[in-house]
DNA sequence: AAGTTATGACTGACCAGTCAGTCATAACCA
DNA sequence: TGGTTATGACTGACTGGTCAGTCATAACTT
């Protein structure tokens, strides 16, 4: 919940003032000229990238701007130039963050007629590398928490994201039993079974791996072969 | 006049007391008959009743306790009566909430040579009914979130829940391998899998259920089917 | 110099945890 | 039994510390 503003009871000096929390606000380049407009693009992005950190060490409520103006180099006010205030900055970060993995998406998407096999391997390593290797799976598990509160997220990571993986599942999947490669229409009905195992890596991974190590790549091989394998005749 | 002093002689009976931080903190009733013990126990267990979904509501560091005890009808006062703190209660709640599906484990633990796909699909509705059916999921939510920062907590699940899940489901995969229910050895190498599509479950059903319904136990069922059927034969 | 960007001390809301004091009930007394 | 005292569960105003967001001022750019 975003705490009240400080209500300073200084000069009223408000004049219609900005459009109430709508995204931008960096410094106002009127006249900047390219070299400044970069310099503005490098601010926000250094800021995005301490931001990343501590909201994935820390989750968004215990995020402090001043640990992120400390990891950033530059004093908190800065922040506000940049962003109109923490919500927005962790919204922000979250759609920055999602453009790997909706690229890596896409990017199958364009390329049809791969075996189904292969395709379904790519989907695994694309978040294999691009979200359980790196801090990203902190903010999963951060927006498995935290989304309920922000529909503003959540709404454009089902648009943008898990829309389209699995659109791209579901069309794969009607191929896959099409050809052959597919025993059952199990995949078409439910798509997200292909998620199912992605998750799970990422909450054991930082909950129990310490206990117990999880061998991932073996998981999902395994996992894609009781997919596919539509049936295991013996010799 | 802000609080009289009147020094009354009460809190002069402290002697060695309990260590910081350790497990219960109910009134002493040292004297008090079984009436009073009663009293106490469903005291406590009406603040844990709206810790509970005041936490499930809002996460931890969100929980006022103000509000957990307004929920209760009681004063904040009183939660330090019964527990020595707001993490304490938290785990306690955790703690508490696990037991029935812990019950529900050993329960079927305790049967073995019943087919494999109905121990599986008795794993799995427990599941439903004890989690996602009830606000208990949004508790899975947080502690896939919060876990790292409760290594008590973390250790509680691991050992009496997750671990004890894992060598029902290993043992009861090795009957299945041996007598050719299961198609390989996948669920012996990875049970982790036969949680992963609940735990997608909940995932789904917090972000995304708003958006697009996923039939939870269609989608069980199917994937069910896909770790049993060793051979689909056509006719 | 004029305008733009950066700073960090400051404000006020917020909240976990405390503790002096209250009061219903139990225990004791005559 | 009726009256008195002791008990301790309960209360909620209060404290100390935290932190999002502000703004007067400084530093830099052109």
């Amino acid at each position: 919940m975003p705490r009240k503003p400080a209500t300073t009871a200084s000069g009223s000096s408000d004049k219609g003032e900005q459009a109430p929390k709508a995204g931008r606000a960096t410094p106002k380049s009127r006249k900047r000229g390219k070299a400044a407009d970069e310099r503005a693009e490098i601010r926000r992005s250094e800021i995005l990238h301490a931001a990343f950190d501590v909201f994935a060490e820390n989750g968004f409520t215990n995020t402090k701007l001043d640990e992120v103006a400390r990891r950033a180099g530059i004093a908190k006010g800065t922040i506000y130039l940049y962003f109109p205030d923490k919500e927005t900055l962790f919204v922000e970060l979250l759609r920055e963050a999602a453009r790997p993995v909706l690229g890596g998406m896409q990017l199958i998407a364009a390329n049809p007629n791969i075996p189904v096999e292969t395709v379904l391997q790519r989907i695994h390593a694309i978040f294999v590398d691009e979200i359980l290797l790196t801090k990203r799976k902190h903010l999963l598990r951060m927006l498995i928490q935290e989304g309920p509160r922000f529909p503003a997220v959540t709404e454009f990571y089902y648009r943008d994201i898990v829309h389209n993986a699995l659109v791209v599942i579901t069309s794969l999947a009607r191929r896959g039993v099409e050809t052959g490669e597919l025993s059952d229409d199990t995949l078409v009905r439910y798509p997200q079974l292909v998620m199912a195992p992605l998750l799970t890596s990422v909450i054991w991974d930082a909950l129990f791996e310490d206990k117990q190590h999880l061998d991932v790549e073996g998981m999902l091989a395994a996992f894609r072969k009781l997919l596919l394998a539509p049936n295991r005749e013996e010799a």
